[in-house]
Parts: structure tokens; sequence; C-alpha cells
DNA sequence: CCCTACAATTGACACGTGTAAAAAATTCCG
DNA sequence: CGGAATTTTTTACACGTGTCAATTGTAGGG
């Protein structure tokens, strides 16, 4: 509680009578003391406050057994999982996990991704935010770092890792599902605030010309604030249905969010979406955000695997930064996403 | 791009003509150096590439420049909107925001404190994990460091600033708003994960009893995981609805993930909570969460002012980091929720 | 042109800990 | 108990930047 607080090393080393330097390896391992040496420690330690400079010790270590990531927002439990995924990961392989948000902002993500190299972190791992992003940073954190990106994945980026979902695959399932048990499905996009939204929509092309069917995309303009993907979606619909249209349809939404806001546009209408009601309005998702089970009615989804997706991120990391010379390949990993069938389709 | 990387701040000032000390105030504030200076200084940058190192010039100045922040979970919006608000006040103010994130383990939670000592943050802002927290680590941060509490406040520490919602005026206003329109509520309680949990009962048993009314609280015994509110809720009002209990009463519950769940049960019992509904289900929630105007129905609740309480506990941090002597009182600021009337209740 | 006043720059030391090489202590064995 | 082998500790320097006192440069006035 009143124990006396020690500043330095030095003065640690005065008071309990190990030299510094034992100290300081003591403090990396205590196994690389000899037993005698950690009692007399581990007593004195008991008797004063110290706790290593956190500087001090990252500065002229090889390793500062830290890893940045940066995501873009932090209101959307997709991200938060992610980073919970991340986290947990990174912290069993005895690392610090630095995090920033980017708020939406490019400017931050940039100084973001400057803080990392500054602070010499052993490697990072980015969710980018987007289309307004400057591409030339994930350049160069990859030229510098052990560097994967992570969820979306600009387009014209060479020579980067990326984990994600598969989502031609994963819209594909939930596409085919829509298909086989009801009408052909409409896409309600969401606003292109990153490169995966127009992967869902051209992935929902592809399938229903596949399929031999007509697709057809609305909302692709944004009329909220980017990311109120609710927003987004209760006011296309709500729109739709007012003019008397898609009341009997299915509908593909571009993610859960944006078909929260379907549901309560459906609610706001009188529209009772689901399964069961054959040639009826039918919505569903994708992520497999959190509160669909408790959705009106709990919402039909595609799941992504967000903790297989953290956990790989971060063992390609791993892997990289253990590897000195690393001349391997790109290393590109989709993951399946997994269809979940509740009551609203 | 592939400019020359520079490592330190000596190779600099031999690659620009411009001495290291000179250098070194340039990157602390370049008005701090002749104009002339500058100008010699902004073009040797644009030839090569270099950032100073983030350990090396925090471990001497007097200020790190640094906020910790600890918030107990990730998965769920009310602390991200939370931690958004301290993020961008803090960034206002010049100030870098550390986050960590308890993950519902008070090891973790223990830790991250002791990180933040050790990285000699300016000030630590921490939303306590709760009924398993060691108090001991508050008072550790607020004897050595600024410190305030955030949004749930544990009894028996002292000396330590707060700020959080009024839940005696939020839980007020709403139980009152209940009763005036309909029944007397019940209370669906939520797990007692933290100190809000059982401040919000009893808030509501009093104004209860106030009016005359006889206070009903269930659900307080946790039957999932202490976090997984909606799963809670769900599975508490079930239970009820299924016994043919509760199906014409006002529900009140602890918090709006936990109504969320009840929204689902009353859905699933074919049950329509509503304000319009006279001596019919109905059903609140408290927070605000920031997917009540799309629940079906949308969900009456009481918001916390999340914004404000961030700011608050910034301004406050500021202020104390900026005076020296700290002879002032303790800080305790509650702010009020604000009814928010839609259409569940 | 010289001298003063003042701003700008620089030299030198400090911060708290890591680390390699050298010194000391300990262990082991006959 | 002596000496080699091994472990442990210590000495000495390094890391990259902050900061103050001392020095240099600059402008203005006579």
């Amino acid at each position: 509680m009143t124990k006396p607080k020690i500043h330095t090393m030095e003065e640690l080393s005065a008071a309990i009578g190990v030299s510094r330097p034992t100290l300081s390896r003591y403090f990396q391992d205590p196994a690389k003391v000899s037993r005698s040496s950690i009692e007399r420690i581990r007593r004195g330690l008991e008797k004063v406050d110290y706790t290593p400079n956190f500087f001090a010790t990252r500065m002229n270590r090889k390793s500062t057994g830290m890893i940045g990531v940066i995501i873009p927002y932090l209101n959307d439990l997709f991200f938060t999982r992610l980073l919970e995924a991340i986290e947990l990961a990174a912290m069993e392989a005895g690392y610090t996990v630095i995090t920033q948000c980017s708020h939406s902002d490019p400017e931050i993500e940039s100084r973001a991704a400057e803080t990392f190299l500054s602070m010499n972190v052993d490697g990072a791992i980015v969710a980018p935010l987007g289309n307004h992003s400057d591409l030339h940073i994930y350049e160069r954190l990859n030229a510098r770092l052990p560097f994967v990106l992570l969820d979306s994945r600009p387009e014209p980026l060479n020579d980067v890792d990326f984990v994600g979902t598969d989502h031609v695959q994963s819209t594909g399932i939930i596409t085919e599902y829509l298909c086989r048990v009801g009408s052909p499905p409409v896409f309600l996009a969401m606003p292109r605030v990153n490169f995966n939204a127009l992967e869902r929509e051209n992935a929902y092309i592809a399938r229903m010309e596949e399929f031999g069917f007509e697709p057809v995309v609305i909302g692709t303009e944004a009329i909220h604030p980017d990311w109120h993907f609710e927003a987004h979606g209760l006011a296309v619909l709500d729109d739709q249905f007012s003019r008397g249209r898609l009341l009997e349809s299915s509908i593909l939404c571009a993610n859960d969010r944006v078909a929260i806001g379907a549901l309560r546009a459906a609610a706001k209408h009188g529209l009772e979406p689901g399964a069961r009601r054959k040639g009826g309005l039918r919505i569903a998702g994708h992520d497999d955000y959190p509160l669909c089970p408790y959705t009106t009615p709990p919402l039909t989804t595609v799941g992504q695997n967000v903790a297989m997706i953290g956990q790989v991120a971060v063992d390609r990391l791993l892997e990289k930064l253990r590897a000195e010379n690393n001349a391997e390949d790109q290393f590109i990993k989709l993951i399946d996403g997994e269809l979940k069938v509740r009551e609203s389709a």
C-alpha cells in the first residue's frame, strides 16, 4: 500500500543488494538468474514498489513485444469482435496489443500507422478504413514491418498479406439459399465505405447470373453518413415500400446492420418478413452480427468466422516476425462464411 | 517512397546540416526554432524518411502526452461510444489515448493498470470491470496519477473522481414515465456484473415505493455468462411468459441489451409490446443503445449522455494534470439521463 | 566599424535500461 | 584441498532523445 516507491533499477539495486544488470535480467526472464538471487529479489520487491520503465525497457530491446492494430470504426460489433479475437490471440503469444481506431478519418489512420512505426512495433494488423484511405501507408507499413491486412482488401495492393472472408463464397451461399427456397433476391447495397461492399455486390451479381436470374441492386448511393448502416437500410426500403415496391420480394442486405434497418422498414409498413410465409417478403443479411438471434424475426444471415480471421491473422504475423529472412510468398487466406438460417428468410 | 530511411536524429543532423538539439526542438514545437532553420529542416525531411523514436522521446520528457483508458468489454456499443467520445476529446487536447480492454478478467484489468504506470501515462480513465475487480488497483492509480473513474462506481472507494450517469435520476424518470402512462413496471434485472446493476435496481425500488407501488424485481441470478445480456433477458422472460406470467405487464429492463432479449421473448410468444396497446405488455430499457430506434417495436428507453460523460471525464483529467498541487476536493459528476419515448412502452 | 543586447545554436550531460565481455563466484571432480 | 569447468555477477558502453548552460551569430545604435 504505502510501500516506498522506487523509480529506477539503480535504486532498487542499492536497496536490495543485487546488481542492476542482474535485476535487468530478472525482469526479462527470472530463469536467467540464479535461484538464490530470485529469492532475494522477490523478498525485496515485497517491501518496495517498483515497476521497470516501459519506454526504457523497450528502447533497446531487439523486440518490443508489441503488435499494432488499426480498426476503422469502434461502434460496430463486427470490428470489436475481430479486435477481441486478435487481442486474445496476441496475449496468448505474449504480445501486447496497441489499438488505434481510425474514427473513419484517413488522416487519423495515417497518423496511427506512423505512430506504430515510431514505436517499433514488432508487427501491424490493419483493417483498412476503405475508399478514402491512403494506400501508400499500407505499403509503407508492409515494407518496414511484418504486416497483415484484414477484412477488406484494396485491389491495387500487391505483396501484402491478407486475411478475410471469402465474399464470393459467403455471398454466394446465401444468394443460392434465397434462390432455392423462394424468389430470387434483390440486393440492398451498403454505402461503398470499403472494398467488401463492392465485392459482395459483385459476388451477388455473378451468382444470380450463374442461376440465370436478373440481378437487381438498390441502395448504392449513400443517404446518411457512410457508416450509419441501419439508417441507410431503413431509408432505402421505407422509400421502396412507400411506393408499393418490393413488398413481396426477397431482399439480401449487404450486411446485418443494413438488414436491421430493413427489418425496421418492414415492421413500419406492417410487413412480416419470414421464410415460412410463401411468396412473401424475406430479408437476409451478412456477417452474423451478435444481435441477429434477437431481432424480430431473428435474422437469417451468413456468418463471418471472426474468431478464425483474428487467429489466422495473428498466426501469420507471428510467423513473419519470427522468420528473419521473409523470402516467402504473399499469404492470402480467404475464410468461408457459414449460413445461419433463422426466421427472417 | 524509396526515400533513404534514417534512424536517429544524429544521422539526420549530419544529413541536413542542422545540429541535433535544434532538431529535437523542431520536432517538439517548430516554433522554438528560427524561421531559416525550419526551412532547411523541411527541405531535408522531404528527401529522407525519418520519424523520431517514440520511446526515446517519451522517456525523458516531463510529460508523455498519453492518457490510458481501460474499458471492461469491447463487444458492447455503450462502451465503444464512451471510448470514442474519450478518444476524440483527448485527441482534441493533443493527447494520445492508449486503450486497454479488461476482457472481463480482473487479472487483465490489473495488468493494464500496471502497464499504464510503467508507461508514465499522464493520466488514466477507467471504467471498472465490476464485482470481481481488485479495488486496490484503482487506489494505486489514484495515488500516482491524475485519475478518473467512469460509468460505474465501487462504493467503498474514497477520494476518487467519478463521472457517470445519475442512475437515481435516469432510472427514476423512466420508472415514473411507466407508472404514469400504464401499469407500474416490474424490474428485469441484469446480472450484477457491476455496481450500476445494483444502483439501477435500488433506484427503481425507491421510486416505486415513493409512488406507493410494490416493487418487483426478477432475473437477478445470472443464467448465461455475465455479459450475455440479450440471452439473459430472453431466458428470463421466456420462462415467465411460458408460465403465463407478466403477459400484460410493464417491464423495465436494467439495460437495453436485456430489453432486446426481452423483445425477442415477447415476439416468440406472439406478444406485441407497445405504448398504444392499453393494458398490454410494455417493455422499456436503459442506455439508449444505438440500435434502439431499429428494434421491433422501437425501444423506449432512457439515454445515457455518453458524449458528455466522455468529455467531462477528459476535461476533469486535463484539469488535474495541469494543476501541479491538486489540493482540490473529490470531483463527482452525475449526468442526467434523457427519456427517449418510442413505441415499445 | 565597434560594441551591446538578444536570439539562436551547440556541447555536454542526463534519462533508465539492455547487453557483451570481463571478472568473480560457485560447483564439480579426483 | 586444488584446479578446471561452469554459472553468476559486474564493468563498461550503448540506445535515441531531452535539456541546460555556454557559445556563437545577428541586428541595431552610436
